[in-house]
DNA sequence: GTACTCGTCATTTTT
DNA sequence: TGACGAGTAC
């Protein structure tokens, strides 16, 4: 291979991006302008021209899949072992620092790391010992507190509380700490901080790794939180440079810490003179991209970019104006048929929403119509009850002081250990300041029973006994066994699909094995712990086995960072999309408008808008009009759609049929479409209306204030 | 211990 | 509307 092979189909942006000179530099690239081309063929150029080797390369993602996806590509550029190479989530790098380093982080080798199901367990159960009443302080809330104030990198003792709400708070936040430091446990957010706090604190290591790490490179950028951020300075020091590339128009999770903001401070505090805008998209033909262009502009608190096309303009974006949720969805099944009926696969199609509530509908239509589809989301793999209970055998083999694993199972499969044997065990090891484990040992009793607690240490003996020796996959399958989880199971009548999920966990368990033989690390020295850790950091797909050619359905989060030949927008209603809740929300508008412009940048050829006037929502029936972001992009580009006369929206049997106008007793009439002023409630939209003369309703669809129905005799409504 | 009822709640989600 | 958690009755 020449030395710049993978250099030649880069265009001019992409190739200056790549081959820059050494230099902290920001890549604002946008959707679908070879963004994970880019930040790979850097790397691979950075390695090949003989500028660093793989051991001096960093490069954060913020998925496992990127991660994965990023050495993938790396690899198939340079016949280099990517072992050298520290590629992954932060958290994934924060593992690998703490594993290494163990002791100055003041953490046994053998650490495991909680997620947020753990950790919510973990503040219950600690909670119910300090006899804390969870109505006044929910647990939610308090596992919220601390991983904000971690998030904000403040110890229980930085945290300032200004009144007793706050200084229960704060203590929890220390008692939670104590806990976990005891049972030798860390949560996501102390991955970060651990670490952070263990760079800056020894300097010798921190400055070793920074002699190590010459390249620092960060995928998605805009969603690094603030916390991260600071990680990533202290990582850099003063003399390596940071390569990051994102784009603040997809900056969609700020509700979970991602702080955009990150990009003006980059540029200021690493002096940043290159920036550099990939702006070229591959993937959209030119009337979505005027679209996604023109609702992107309204936002103003931007960097700057705009896409655009080698290609024409492609079809014009349809728009659908559906009279309720279930003609929408009967609309979207038509075109699909359709399309497929054009030759489009159906697992090229995608039916994107705001909120997961709304595929119901969707699924509903699809299913009766036999058209085959995927929903994404819901329970992860290594989420699943009977996955948990089979990892916390997992984990008390590897550390019985485990006690968040150790309650999960002392008592399942039910082994007649009730809630007061527990409360006293727990009452036991509060007193004597030890592990639940070390308490139960102490218990007496008779063990000979096969019941009770004295029979469920020795279970645990047992399986630490008769599993040492054995492989990780053996291992988990005798302890499926051993544990009586499988017999569990296999006895139940509407459970025993959870069985399938167990054999895939011995799966899971030799695939893990396989790969882990090969890349055998200092920091990794057991397998077990890997494959516990593997299970935290990485929750595993979504959905067990798929695969089958079908119609993809997600929210428009969950479509980030795919693309698809035809996309269905659905439920473009105010109050949906935009959500009613961002508005309350510091730059809620401007991210919902982001969401909208992600959800549009997914779709190749053919994109489809649709609302919906009436919506089954929470058990009701609710009234929208159509988002403003429709009247954000030109009329031009959109060709409406109308809806044929299906059957006339359901009311119920004992309300007057809708109408599409009415009249008052004075003679005012009214139509459906009509901007109105009330005194009260301000301006709004007739949705619809009801009767005629002294019984003339109307249901208003205010800007403020949500819908209301009027009676027209006594409303003071005005025609604007 | 389990099966049932009742009440509550309802963006978005990765690690 | 419907999913889930807590609490209650057997």
């Amino acid at each position: 291979m020449t030395p710049n092979a993978f250099l030649e189909h880069l265009n001019p942006e992409q190739l200056a991006a790549v081959t820059l000179p050494r230099q902290s530099a920001l890549i604002l690239a946008g959707a679908g302008s070879g963004k994970t081309r880019v930040l790979t063929t850097r790397i691979a150029y950075l390695i090949q021209t003989g500028q660093v080797s793989p051991a001096g390369v960093l490069a954060v993602t913020f998925t496992n899949k990127a991660a994965k996806e990023m050495l993938t590509r790396i690899t198939g550029m340079l016949p280099i072992n990517p072992r050298g190479m520290w590629v992954g989530t932060f958290h994934g790098l924060c593992n690998r620092l703490l594993r290494a380093h163990h002791r100055e982080a003041n953490l046994p080798v053998l650490f495991q790391i909680l997620d947020s199901q753990d950790q919510l367990s973990a503040i219950k159960r600690l909670m119910k010992l300090l006899n804390i009443d969870d109505e006044k302080y929910p647990p939610k809330q308090v596992s919220y507190f601390i991983n904000n104030a971690k998030e904000q990198g403040l110890r229980a003792n930085d945290v300032e509380a200004l009144d007793e709400t706050g200084m229960r708070y704060r203590d929890l936040y220390a008692a939670y700490e104590q806990q976990c430091q005891r049972e030798g446990v860390v949560d996501f957010a102390e991955l970060l901080l651990r670490s952070y706090e263990l760079l800056n604190r020894n300097e010798p290591l921190r400055l070793h790794y920074q002699a190590r790490f010459k390249y620092i490179l960060v995928d998605e950028f805009q969603d690094t939180s603030r916390f991260q951020y600071e990680w990533l300075k202290l990582m850099a020091g003063k003399d390596n440079v940071v390569f990051a590339v994102g784009d603040d128009d997809q900056s969609i999770y700020a509700f979970r810490g991602a702080h955009a903001g990150n990009m003006q401070t980059f540029l200021r505090e690493f002096a940043v003179t290159s920036v550099i805008k990939l702006e070229q998209n591959y993937r959209s033909q030119g009337n979505i991209l005027d679209a996604a262009n023109m609702l992107i502009g309204h936002n103003s608190e931007r960097l700057g970019k705009n896409l655009w096309t080698a290609e024409g303009a492609g079809e014009p974006i349809r728009l659908y104006a559906a009279s309720s949720d279930f003609d929408e969805a009967q609309f979207i099944v038509d075109e699909i048929r359709a399309l497929v009926g054009e030759g489009v696969a159906p697992s090229h199609i995608a039916l994107l929403y705001r909120s997961n509530a709304q595929s119901r509908v969707l699924e509903h239509a699809l299913f009766s119509a036999s058209i085959p589809y995927r929903v994404y989301g819901g329970l992860r793999f290594f989420e699943r009850q009977e996955v948990k209970h089979a990892l916390a055998y997992l984990r008390l083999i590897a550390n019985p002081e485990d006690d968040t694993a150790l309650l999960r199972v002392i008592n399942f499969p039910a082994r007649g250990i009730g809630a007061r044997t527990v409360e006293q065990i727990q009452e036991a090891a509060r007193e004597q300041g030890v592990t639940l484990w070390q308490a139960a040992c102490k218990r007496g009793g008779k063990a000979d029973t096969g019941k009770g607690v004295p029979a469920f240490v020795m279970l645990i003996e047992a399986m630490r006994r008769e599993t040492t020796g054995l492989n990780l996959a053996e291992q988990v399958e005798h302890l499926l066994h051993a544990s009586g989880l499988v017999a569990h199971y296999q006895a139940s009548k509407t459970e025993a699909d959870r069985i399938e999920n167990l054999e895939e966990l011995v799966n899971a368990a030799t695939a893990f094995l396989n790969e882990y033989d090969g890349e055998r690390t200092e920091e990794m020295p057991d397998a077990l712990t890997a494959f516990l850790t593997h299970a935290a950091l990485e929750a595993g797909d979504n959905q067990a086995a798929s695969g089958m050619e079908a119609v993809q359905l997600m929210t428009v989060h969950a479509a980030k960072g795919l693309e698809f030949h035809s996309v269905f927008i659905s439920g473009l209603e105010e109050g949906l999309c935009p959500h009613e809740n961002s508005m309350f929300e510091h730059d809620g508008l401007e991210e919902e408008r982001r969401l909208m412009y992600v959800a549009i940048t997914r779709a190749r050829r053919r994109l489809y808008l649709s609302f919906a006037q009436s919506r089954m929502l929470h058990g009701q029936m609710r009234y929208g009009i159509a988002s403003r972001f429709l009247n954000e992009i030109p009329e031009k580009l959109l060709k409406t759609i109308n809806a044929p006369q299906r059957a006339v929206d359901a009311s119920p049997a004992w309300e007057e049929p809708r109408t599409q106008r009415t009249e008052s007793e004075s003679g005012q009439s009214f139509r459906v479409g009509q901007n109105v002023m009330h005194p009260k409630f301000g301006n709004g939209v007739i949705v619809h209306c009801r009767g005629r003369g002294a019984d003339a309703e109307v249901e208003v669809n205010f800007r403020q204030g949500g819908t209301k129905r009027l009676a027209l005799q006594y409303a003071k409504l005005s025609p604007v």
